[in-house]
DNA sequence: TTTAGCACTCTCGGCTTGAGAGTGCTAAAT
DNA sequence: ATTTAGCACTCTCAAGCCGAGAGTGCTAAA
């Protein structure tokens, strides 16, 4: 299907306008606030071919007419290449990165709130992960009795800490004195690479190597870090989710870790760093994002550590300015992942 | 003021009547429902005395009564003594908590996800935090350059980790020496106590020592830790909230950390370990929560390391069931940090 | 090919209306 | 002195109706 650049130009204001009034919108209208040079009536004809094309709809006769997802679809795949944030706007996100504590954590946090005020969506971010565990670094720290705090640090900066039981009491100083043994001999290595050390260790490091390859294993079969939301509640003032049920069914995928590892595990497969991925609707798939779209990207180093972002919206949200956002931010990420995370 | 026996419990029929279908409850119904031994008309009576001293309302003239905000503090006043948890939830809570992971953020988490599903509501969870820092054990990590993991572990078990840039690169060695000594010469002591170092140590040491004591004042300055937010849209399917906009605003106090610290702050002050705070409504004080409840406990050790978890609900929650839970997630969370946290 | 004009359709808000729910009061019954 | 039956009264709510307004599609002229 091609169309005339005149049905692209009144396809673009219809949407435009509609996104910003949430309501079907006629042909007067757009004619009388872009001051286009042809009367309604043309517009008419026009719309009428774009609704025969199913890139527009009429919800009733006598309404205006609102975009159908394809018709989103299609204005958002003219959008995707250009659209720039304005240039204090990036300021105003770089600065707050730089001035923000120099901790991945923070910065990921700090990412999903800008999501979350920028787009006045909500934000969802995922921790960078690997797919393979690459052993970096080991600490034992003696707290009580047969307790002990093991934090586990991974090439590309992954860091677990957790707290395990071993079958006796041991101090402090001998608890260092493992560490730092596993910690040289494990270097580097992968979880084949650690298990081969098994039987080669005096009980205590050999019960302490169980728990690492058990941790390590844990952590490959994740499919992502940890997940940061925020701004739901930005989602709810929407006029369209008034009647909230839509709204909640969509904001539940979000709360719910396994859906959204779901979703994310089978939008981004297909998405390298650096790109943009935005699901309308749901796209037929997911009945639950039926009223809502997602905007997602990818940050991190490609073939190491990388992560997922992204912003949920209305379907009719302002996609020029949440994609240039979301790509913005994940750039962002991406450098501050790879200085200072990098091996 | 004091109320007749049956006046009392014409009282809580109608809020349990009120609790489960959300509607204003009328003379006939609970006649009926309950099996009375009296007339409705004599229920009548004691309504309209029940309405004079504000603990019904009518929402007009000819609907049933609903209760006031006064009207369920005096119904969970008489409640919040005794309800015990059925010995199979209990059984069902306990379960989970033992078969996850024993790290107390798993715990937390898990926490966040059991109010929130038993209450079928939201749930806040902070992590365990103390007033004071104490300090425990530090690590050093090199990463790249100058770029240094560092580990914090305070007495109670409170970890930070933070990425720091030293002013030149140090090897790992080095570091590992420095966390040591570090490590001797902090171990126990709070703030005052560690800057009494400062001037003692060489320039790579009085770097870290710096770092490692704004760490710290900001610990003291924060008022709760990590907080765990669970269930944000069960809050949504309740029939009194699907004009969103009501409980948009108690939800945002929950997304937004400041304000939530604020409510904690100045509603658990005079609450101690093991004891519980409902808040109806707002309490007059927090209009943003004007329609909706919080059952909260505070969890932990009381003189070292505390934290507060609570559900927020419709105001016609089921409080029986919501403080019974709270109460024994509560008791299980103060378990399970004070065997393993402690010093 | 575009546009003016017009008949037509459909929604939406306002209004009315009747049914139903629930009350409060009064007078009789216990 | 309580309790209860009876009844008139009030108010909401859903349904139906109406007219205004918005927007369309078609036709015929420019």
């Amino acid at each position: 299907m091609h169309l005339s650049d005149r049905q692209k130009l009144i396809l673009t204001l219809i949407i435009h306008e509609h996104i910003h009034t949430a309501q079907p919108v006629g042909s007067k209208t757009i004619v009388e606030k872009y001051d286009l040079t042809m009367s309604s009536a043309t517009v008419r004809n026009e719309m009428a071919v774009l609704t025969d094309v199913e890139l527009l709809r009429q919800p009733h006769t006598s309404a205006g007419r609102v975009p159908t997802e394809e018709g989103y679809r299609f204005f958002v795949g003219n959008l995707i290449q250009k659209s720039g944030l304005p240039t204090n706007t990036r300021r105003t996100i770089t600065h707050q990165f730089y001035q923000s504590r120099q901790d991945i954590e923070q910065w990921l946090k700090l990412a999903a709130s800008v999501l979350a005020n920028q787009s006045q969506a909500a934000s969802l971010v995922t921790a960078p992960h690997s797919e393979k565990a690459i052993f970096k670094h080991l600490e034992l720290i003696a707290t009580r009795g047969r307790q002990v705090l093991m934090v586990l640090v991974l090439v590309g900066g992954e860091i677990r800490q957790q707290f395990i039981s071993l079958a006796e009491p041991v101090p402090q100083e001998q608890l260092s004195q493992i560490a730092n043994q596993l910690s040289h001999l494990c270097l580097r290595q992968d979880i084949q690479g650690i298990s081969r050390l098994q039987g080669q260790l005096d009980p205590i490091g050999q019960e302490i190597l169980e728990i690492l390859l058990a941790e390590m294993s844990l952590i490959e079969e994740s499919a992502t870090g940890e997940i940061y939301l925020e701004g739901m509640t930005n989602v709810l003032s929407e006029p369209e989710f008034s009647e909230s049920d839509e709204a909640r069914q969509a904001l539940h995928i979000l709360e719910e870790p396994s859906m959204l590892e779901n979703l994310l595990a089978s939008t981004m497969m297909n998405t390298d760093v650096g790109g943009i991925q935005v699901l309308i609707g749901g796209e037929g798939t997911w009945e639950e994002l039926r009223q809502v779209s997602l905007v997602l990207a990818r940050y991190g180093d490609p073939k190491t550590l990388t992560g997922s972002i992204g912003v949920l919206g209305p379907i009719r949200m302002p996609y020029d300015r949440t994609i240039s956002t979301v790509r913005f931010v994940a750039n962002v990420l991406s450098d501050l992942v790879s200085e200072t995370l990098a091996v």
